[in-house]
DNA sequence: TTTAGATTCAAACGTACATTTCAAACAGGT
DNA sequence: ACCTGTTTGAAATGTACGTTTGAATCTAAA
């Protein structure tokens, strides 16, 4: 039973498993070419070069992802007052999670896909992300400003980072960790669940009071600057 | 000068960047040796395999690490009250900045190593880890419990877990979030800046409030809390 | 000085990789 | 049925990898 997808689909639902269980650089043409059932050379063909198949594995996602989320973070910016930060946060559940119509286990596949982007050295691939898709996430930026206006840009901007991190690793090592949480706790794990675990950690965690220059200087002399 | 090294210890010095800056697999000996000034085989013979290198790289920081950690973690479990979860997160910031004084940038190396041991595909590096160390982690996972009574056993799972990640992902990008910091920000960002803005980010994400049956049901109206 | 073990060296081994080539198979419009 | 452009196929290209080999070189004790 279907069988009857393109080459060219049938390449891209191997390559992104294998992407995301094993990463970007340490999987092989060979291998996807092998798992997908189809000629070695089609990849090429149909794609031009193992880079570009990488985009296109993350295309696939992020072409239904971010016009959601730019909306969403547009709906947000024309509010009267201010939103707080888990309402900016929450707006992220719903899109993340209508990518499982675009592919079984497309949220987590996405994620796992993400954080592999950041994680292996592809330089390609953070050009194409920024030049893409940069102003949606200007727009975070921005939200997540209002929400938290005690926060300096730098500060932000680390947190932010932070949390990607967080979400990021998640859904990397969530096949383990929802393993060992059923067996340890009897709950039943699926990626909403652990979705919804992460907001009230994340909304905390940026929320988080800035330590003052006196707290700082103990161990550690750092100059809590301004940006611009 | 510094040319009187063994090449051991030439071999490990260079094993450590590359690892550090382009992962395990994506790192050859042939680039080792060669920033090393050191033959190829030599590798080899003095570590055996690759994989051992990538062991014995981690340990010269492991074994000077865990046993520090583990004092500090045996001192405060002897406390008679409780520790917040400041407290305890705290005690990680020197014994890893001592790893300085194993090598030049050791805190950074180390920690970027770690979180390349653990989104690298090395099953080889978890079984390592849990084998020498999981006693010591045990230790941890029992003081962030006395800290925060609130959190049922299942939520703390998923929290331990998720700053995991924001260390692991924070510390594997480390030097593209730095480049970005220091042109956007203008701010010198060295490790020790990074850990001090992760413990107020961590302490309040562990901490924050748990979310009650009624929150979860809708998309997710989580109240923004108030940290510890 | 001799000698035995530890270390270095250049070269090769076998394997796997991304990519290219070009002929064969296929498709749909005329 | 014929042709034209698209897709697939098997094979080969050149490069890089981890590891092994065996001779050359060093080191230090006898």
């Amino acid at each position: 039973m279907a069988s009857k997808q393109s080459t060219q689909h049938k390449i891209l639902d191997a390559a992104q498993s294998l992407f995301a269980e094993t990463g970007f650089n340490d999987t092989s043409l060979r291998q996807i070419t092998s798992l997908a059932e189809v000629n070695l050379a089609s990849v090429n063909y149909h794609f031009g070069s193992k880079k570009e198949l990488i985009q296109a594995v993350l295309q696939r996602y992020l072409l239904v992802l971010m016009p959601r989320l730019d909306q969403e973070f547009i709906r947000l910016l024309a509010a009267q007052q201010p939103n707080s930060i888990s309402q900016v946060l929450s707006v992220f559940v719903k899109p993340l999670l209508e990518l499982n119509k675009v592919h079984q286990n497309g949220t987590r596949m996405f994620l796992q896909l993400l954080g592999r982007g950041y994680t292996d050295v592809q330089g390609h691939l953070r050009w194409f992300f920024n030049h893409h898709y940069g102003a949606v996430l200007d727009k975070l930026v921005l939200l997540v400003q209002q929400a938290c206006p005690a926060l300096p840009p730098s500060e932000l901007f680390w947190r932010l980072h932070f949390s990607l991190g967080t979400v990021v690793f998640t859904m990397a090592s969530n096949e383990a960790l929802a393993e060992i949480a059923e067996a340890d706790f009897n709950e039943n794990v699926d990626i909403e669940g652990v979705i919804l675990r992460l907001l009230p950690y994340l909304s905390a965690a940026i929320a988080a009071p800035v330590p003052t220059i006196a707290q700082f200087s103990q161990t550690a002399p750092v100059a809590a600057g301004e940006g611009r």
